[in-house]
RNA sequence: GCGCCCGUAGCUCAACGGAUAGAGCAGCCGGUUUCUACCCGGCUGGUUGGGGGUUCGAGUCCCUCCGGGCGCACCA
């Protein structure tokens, strides 16, 4: 029996209640989807609900008695062994051994696809992430909406989402010709203008412009600096996708800003706002009334000089997005662009759509970084800092990864450095990659054994102790798991998860013997914990693929 | 001044409004005759920044104060 299914038999169990006339309250005040969980403290059984204590109030009486009603009548369902009342008006609810185990065949039997859910089953979500101008290597900064952004979309996608990853080039404006400006007069040894860019890189990558294309230094006036721009945003972009490619993000779209233009989509953006009346003219130049809803200010679209400024091309890319079929269109902004949350909202506004629906930002605070006790400073500008390369090849990319990904978003995180780079078992990741590679060790050993426990009737109800139990019941969470971080847009719950069914693990290994001693015959028993085994291995491997780190078989 | 985010153990951080606030690290003490010790168990460590409120129940929601981060362009 599956969480899920204990809660419908829960909900059964108060709508019969009612029914027959012990429950003062209307079917439509029952809960769709009862609160189950599994109870911190073992005593209070496999799972516990807290129906009766939200009932009790509508239904005129007190939680407890609620929870001896409902109580009654669970006792009934196959597969619950014991319900006990506890504390306020607690329900906890005790499986039979055989029901509990069954979780292990079926997760075994769903193998890959355990842990995908349907909640978003025919949701097209678009999820954009890092964003960078193409004029730089990716920052730490960046990384952290690589390694998240990414876990996002995987774990919408199990959670039944049809869900696109998407990078928005920021290829037009100031900032490029700043670019190919600094390209150019680090090519002629010069120093780059005024708020250009001053990193050692782009140095090394002026020379590699000059050395793919010496004719370039013949050109003169701003054709010379423009040709250095197009050359390094070339160079510049294949050098993020082959990163990003290497950190096991893959974009399922990489959209140009100067795309957005030159396809019209500014002008087909722009209609649709002035079609829906929120667009107006003042000072010589066009507005967008953002303030119509819960902007602070009304933004510019069209300047009074005749440019567009960037709010325009935001708001032409929200609305191509929403063209191009997504139903709900995630950002993930930095912190320092908090300011955009309610402009882009009222964008969705603005546009007839539903702001708490059809678009969704998402702030992540800054990441800093400590090496030796100090904080190490990131400045693109000034050229010290640390890219995503450097993470990775301090730490690899699973270990980045995970370690970006297991904090929630919204506070900021400090990484210590030579806490990653130490690679002991401080870091989190190679805890649940161990777990995940003793399992199959024990599975080798089992083979070579000659043990075929997969063609072996296996009597589930055998696992009844302690560590089995909780391991069965921790098993069984994933897909709940999956929900929750899907729903609140939060994979670091399913590293957490993994971490606590990766510490259940090893605790049932330390007590429970799986394979039979040297000189032992072949148990049910053995048969019954390797099913278990395989359950976990299958766990940890599902739950590790959404957030794209790898579960090694070997370490 | 206005707005957003944050404040939890010595450190880094968890905790869909649920039961005794948990992990890792740091510190101390133990554990495996056999499947991966990158493991397991125990101890020490807290007025969840302060104060009010909402309710069966608040770290979580509301108000307020304190402290920290960030943002308030016809820049990109």
């Amino acid at each position: 029996m599956t969480p899920d299914q204990l809660a419908a038999a829960i909900r059964h169990a108060v709508v019969t209640s009612i029914a027959e006339g012990d429950l003062a309250l209307e079917p439509a005040q029952v809960p769709d989807e009862v609160a189950v969980e599994r109870p911190r403290n073992p005593d209070h059984g496999d799972y516990a609900t807290n129906i009766a204590l939200q009932l009790a109030k509508a239904a005129g009486t007190n939680p407890r008695a609620v929870a001896e009603l409902v109580a009654t009548r669970l006792r009934d369902v196959r597969g619950i062994a014991a319900v006990d009342i506890a504390g306020p008006g607690f329900l906890n609810i005790t499986l039979d051994a055989a029901t509990l185990g069954e979780v292990a065949r079926s997760v075994v039997v769903a193998g890959e696809t355990y842990g995908q859910i349907d909640r978003y089953a025919g949701t097209k979500v678009n999820v954009e992430f890092i964003s960078a101008n193409p004029t730089g290597p990716l920052h730490l900064g960046h990384t952290r909406w690589a390694a998240v952004g990414d876990a996002i979309a995987r774990v919408l996608e199990a959670a039944g989402a049809e869900a696109d990853r998407e990078f928005y080039i920021n290829d037009r404006g100031l900032q490029m010709d700043k670019f190919g400006q600094s390209l150019e007069a680090r090519a002629l040894g010069t120093e780059p203008p005024e708020g250009g860019y001053q990193g050692e890189y782009v140095t090394d990558l002026a020379q590699v412009v000059v050395a793919s294309d010496p004719g370039i230094l013949e050109l003169t006036g701003d054709a010379r600096w423009e040709a250095f721009r197009e050359a390094g945003y070339a160079l510049q972009l294949q050098q993020q996708k082959e990163v990003l490619d290497a950190f096991n993000t893959h974009f399922d779209v990489w959209y140009s800003e100067r795309t957005l233009h030159s396809s019209g989509a500014v002008e087909r953006g722009m209609a649709k706002l002035r079609e829906q009346g929120h667009m107006f003219e003042a000072d010589g130049a066009t507005w967008l009334r953002t303030t119509d809803f819960d902007d602070d200010r009304d933004r510019v679209l069209l300047r009074s000089n005749g440019e567009l400024t960037y709010f325009a091309s935001d708001t032409a890319y929200y609305l191509d997005k929403r063209a191009r079929g997504f139903d709900v269109c995630i950002y993930l902004l930095g912190a320092d662009h908090h300011g955009y949350v309610n402009r882009l909202r009222a964008v969705a506004a603005c546009a007839g759509d539903d702001p708490d629906v059809n678009i969704e930002v998402l702030i992540g605070q800054l990441v800093k970084m400590v090496k030796g006790g100090e904080e190490v400073r990131l400045s693109k500008r000034a050229g010290n800092m640390i890219t995503l390369e450097d993470l990775v090849d301090e730490v690899g990319v699973d270990a980045a990864r995970y370690s970006l990904i297991r904090y929630p978003v919204d506070s900021p995180l400090v990484l210590d450095l030579d806490l990653l780079v130490s690679r002991s078992n401080e870091n989190p990741v190679y805890y649940v990659q161990y777990a995940h590679a003793r399992i199959a060790s024990v599975l080798r050993n089992a083979a070579e054994l000659g043990i075929d426990w997969r063609a072996t009737e296996a009597d589930l109800a055998l696992l009844t102790h302690d560590r089995e139990t909780a391991l069965l019941g921790l098993i069984g969470e994933l897909p709940r798991v999956v929900g929750t971080a899907a729903e609140l847009r939060e994979p670091h719950r399913i590293a957490r998860y993994l971490e606590e069914l990766a510490n259940g693990y090893h605790k049932f290994y330390d007590l429970c013997r799986v394979l039979p001693m040297a000189d032992a015959e072949l148990e049910p028993i053995n048969i019954s914990r390797l099913w278990l085994c395989a359950a976990a291995r299958q766990t940890l491997a599902n739950g590790l693929a959404m957030l794209g780190v790898t579960a090694p078989d070997r370490m």
